[in-house]
RNA sequence: GCGGGUGUAGUUCAAUGGUAGAACGCCAGCUUCCCAAGCUGGACACGAGGGUUCGAUUCCCUUCACCCGCUCCA
């Protein structure tokens, strides 16, 4: 991972936001090559998914929305979590998870060694259950007292002196670690969804949230787009947008950032439908995958099974990435029945049934979600196109070659395009003339600087499938056979072959289609 | 949020309580140059703030960021 992420950086895919000032834990930018690869992925997933099929329509919901519709959607409440830390172990532990406890608690106000001198006097408390020994409480204290105390003190812990102890009786107290008794923190809400305000006041009237995922804007405009589109059932709305989480520790990389981009699809369907629909969609996701360069193999399908599955969804898969630093979720595929838009019927008061002209009938819709993650999946592909080889030169010195083996469709560049030297004007002439007529169908890279090998290892490091070098054959100085064609350099075999200029948009064209 | 680790050039790594070095990379120049060739020249760094000190990149404190473990991931 580490050579990915140095790579990401060298190279212009990713740096860290706000570099310059330390950055900002959770959040990503995107460099010259990254934005290519990151729009190619979004490009090709809105071809699939939306402009190659008609009974798909996109939109394009904004980031903040009336409130309401978080209220409705559930996340206001669920979506801020209040947690408790024990002070023994330092567990978390979600405070409404706290099985309630009975027994007594035993209570002490600080503990002092006599040797030492040292004392602290912080409140410490352990519950003991009916049938445990009281000497439990007092053992777990002095444990507690000794992580805060001097080496002598935590050296002989056992020998510390305990402090205004008192027996309390507590019932159903969920103050309590369950595990081993110890006292817990108080409550710390953790609310995942960032806060903003819309108008000048900092009011609770005023308070808005940014969007912790794209999908509620294609339930709330369910009504709308339907009209609109003059869809009928079986049909999905497919977005791609940011969303925000306060996530409480953003890890690996840019995999899970506070700030990141959701390609979601809402398939609207009969209830009859929903499962079989939940399956086909898995099918279609996972051939997607294969078409950007991710192999089957590579991919974990993972069953959510009933009891960790959100109790709306009938159904969910999750795919997951064998990322270097462990398998990780990609995109989530869940059959969420009819609670979203049932939700926002009930909260808007809104008619949002669909009305099936020919059986009469008037029924809520069901939706298959199908959810993926654009950074998740960039990262996915870097990860999958990394590779070092050793290359053994003419000279029979063996070196490392990196190079990031993209397929063609996402790779940032298509072509390099190269004058064999720089101050030979009429090589450098032709290549640049080369480089123009490319423009326009492709993103191509020109370069002239350095000895061509060096040129093309560069683009190796860049994940660019192609090379095109002028050199004085194309020019016409050996002969009128080899005027006008080029080397076409691949990146992965390293091989080159001679392809008229005339062939090369259609053979590029054909490769990154 | 807890615990541990790490912050020196784009990257990898040195050294030092008193002028911060290298390699590779990058830029410019020369070279009929097809797989990181060579030669010459050049730019670029002590994460931030505070303290101790005549003087701090070095010692101390705080903070920020990154990595690992835990926790979390409606």
């Amino acid at each position: 991972m580490e050579k990915i992420v140095s790579l990401c950086k060298r190279r212009g895919f990713i740096f860290q936001s706000s570099e310059i000032y330390g950055g900002l834990n959770g959040f990503w930018d995107y460099g010259p090559l990254g934005v290519e690869l990151k729009r190619n992925l979004k490009d090709f997933w809105w071809r699939r998914n939306v402009r190659e099929r008609d009974d798909m329509v996109g939109m394009d919901g904004s980031i903040i929305m009336n409130r309401a519709v978080w209220k409705a959607s559930g996340h206001e409440d669920t979506f801020s979590d209040p947690m408790v830390d024990c002070l023994l172990t330092k567990k978390r532990f979600r405070a409404d998870q706290i099985p309630p406890q009975s027994g007594h608690a035993y209570w002490f106000s600080g503990a002092c060694s006599g040797g030492t001198g040292w004392k602290s006097e912080k409140t410490f408390a352990v519950l003991v259950r009916k049938g445990e020994n009281p000497e439990r409480a007092r053992k777990l204290a002095r444990q507690f007292y000794a992580q805060g105390g001097i080496d002598a003190v935590i050296n002989q812990w056992e020998s510390l002196e305990l402090i205004g102890e008192r027996v309390e009786e507590v019932r159903d107290a969920t103050r309590f670690n369950p595990e081993n008794g110890s006292l817990l923190t108080e409550p710390r809400a953790f609310n995942l969804m960032l806060k903003s305000f819309a108008g000048p006041i900092e009011s609770d009237e005023n308070l808005v949230y940014l969007r912790p995922e794209t999908a509620q804007a294609m339930f709330v405009q369910f009504k709308n787009v339907l009209e609109t589109s003059r869809q009928k059932l079986p049909f999905g709305i497919a977005q791609i947008g940011k969303a925000f989480r306060n996530e409480i520790n953003p890890r690996n990389y840019t995999f899970r950032s506070r700030e990141f981009e959701q390609m979601e699809i809402e398939y609207f369907c009969r209830q009859e439908d929903g499962l079989r629909l939940t399956d086909y969609w898995l099918e279609e996701r996972l051939r997607f995958y294969e078409d950007i360069g991710i192999p089957r193999s590579k991919i974990h399908v993972h069953d959510i099974p009933d009891d960790e599955r959100a109790f709306y969804s009938k159904k969910t898969y999750d795919l997951e990435y064998e990322f270097p630093f462990g398998v990780s979720e990609l995109e989530g595929i869940a059959y969420r029945t009819d609670y979203d838009l049932s939700r926002h019927i009930e909260h808007s008061g809104k008619p949002l049934e669909y009305f099936d002209e020919e059986t009469k009938q008037k029924f809520v819709p069901h939706v298959v979600e199908p959810s993926a993650g654009v950074d998740r999946t960039t990262l996915a592909l870097l990860c999958e196109a990394f590779d070092e080889e050793n290359v053994v030169g003419e000279n029979g010195k063996s070196e490392s070659r990196t190079v990031l083996r993209f397929h063609p469709r996402m790779a940032p560049v298509k072509c390099g395009i190269f004058p064999l030297l720089k101050n030979k004007p009429e090589l450098v002439a032709k290549a640049r003339e080369i480089a123009s007529a490319l423009r326009p169908f492709m993103a191509v890279f020109y370069d002239e600087v350095g000895a061509i090998g060096r040129r093309y290892r560069r683009q190796d490091e860049a994940g660019t499938p192609y090379g095109i070098t002028v050199d004085f054959d194309t020019i016409g100085e050996n002969g009128p056979q080899k005027k006008d064609t080029v080397t076409l350099r691949d990146r992965d075999s390293m091989r080159q072959e001679r392809v008229a200029i005339a062939d090369l948009k259609g053979r590029l064209l054909e490769a990154i289609a």
